[in-house]
DNA sequence: GGGCATTCGTCCTTATACTGATGATTGCCG
DNA sequence: CGGCAATCATCAGTATAAGGACGAATGCCC
């Protein structure tokens, strides 16, 4: 069931009692709890512009692809390509992205920022860092370092679970 | 706009260049990620019986209070009551727990496990145990407490934050 | 070059999550 | 005791997220 192609060391168990102990000793609880903290952030921070960090994330992963195929923007951000179709959909109401058949292959779709899209990049940037910084302000910069090195340690390993088709890169 | 009791301090800007940063150096991505992870863990490790994250949550504090109000279980889970009671609808059709108007103050519905909702909590504990162990298989355990610690820290932090009515306690 | 597995986008369904609004009930204050 | 603000659950609406299935297009293999 697991078979990925780095072959994980089986987990021995730890003997860990997770049961006994309350839902804050969890971490599955917590990441979901920070998770939650983390957009409620930022949709405050960013207020002023109707944006998620979802679609945060897509048109920063395009500013920096300048155009890409739907299937490499879902490798790119990490998301279903049914999730990323449907922000795109939402995206390209709002004037911030543009959908062209390839010419190519036809069965591909090439995404490219607008110049709406491009602006509201450049005028929701602070509102995101301010959000960044909130939902580490708690850590010391040292531990604040520390724990950013050990999450990107943490999701590069189990990068390919879930359904991104490739694994994220 | 913040004005939690707390009063945090402002955050000050570091400076912190996070717009010419690739999405795997900002915090909120890879939050985002690693939860994703962790449910798709879970859900690996739990499929043999229908369950999210979210319901084991609810199941185990209810486990833990016995009986419970929405609102409180809302508070105990940090969920939306809106959200809380959608949950709780589902797991109410598959008979894993009850819901009773109180009769002290008809406003409430008094929540319970039912015995099928406690057997599944049995089952599950292995499970859902491989899966907070994968979660972190990464880490030595060292870098896992102190991972652990600094991620309750900064739940506890901005824990008012969201829509959660008094907050977690 | 004709079949056929693969790939890409989409549709449908289900489950979190939050906001805003509403209805029922309660407790409190005059 | 009569009104009124606060509380609790719910409803409607929107946005992530994933799974399964499907049609269109592609490329590869014989």
């Amino acid at each position: 069931m697991l078979q990925n192609s780095k072959e994980k060391r089986r987990v021995e168990s730890t003997g860990e009692d997770w049961h006994g102990k309350p839902l804050q000793a969890r971490p599955g609880f917590l990441i979901r709890r920070l998770h939650q903290i983390h957009v409620a952030l930022f949709m405050e921070e960013c207020a002023a512009e109707s944006i998620t960090p979802v679609q945060y994330s897509i048109l920063t992963a395009l500013e920096h692809m300048g155009t890409a195929e739907q299937i490499a923007l879902s490798s790119a951000v990490g998301l279903d390509t049914t999730n990323v179709a449907d922000v795109l959909a939402r995206l390209e109401r709002q004037r911030m992205v543009k959908r062209r058949m390839s010419p190519r292959d036809k069965r591909m779709k090439v995404v490219s920022l607008t110049e709406t899209g491009r602006a509201l990049l450049l005028r929701i940037d602070a509102g995101a860092a301010r959000a960044h910084e909130r939902t580490l302000a708690a850590l010391s910069p040292t531990a604040r370092a520390r724990f950013m090195r050990d999450l990107a340690h943490l999701v590069e390993y189990n990068n390919d679970v879930s359904r991104t088709p490739m694994g994220l890169r």
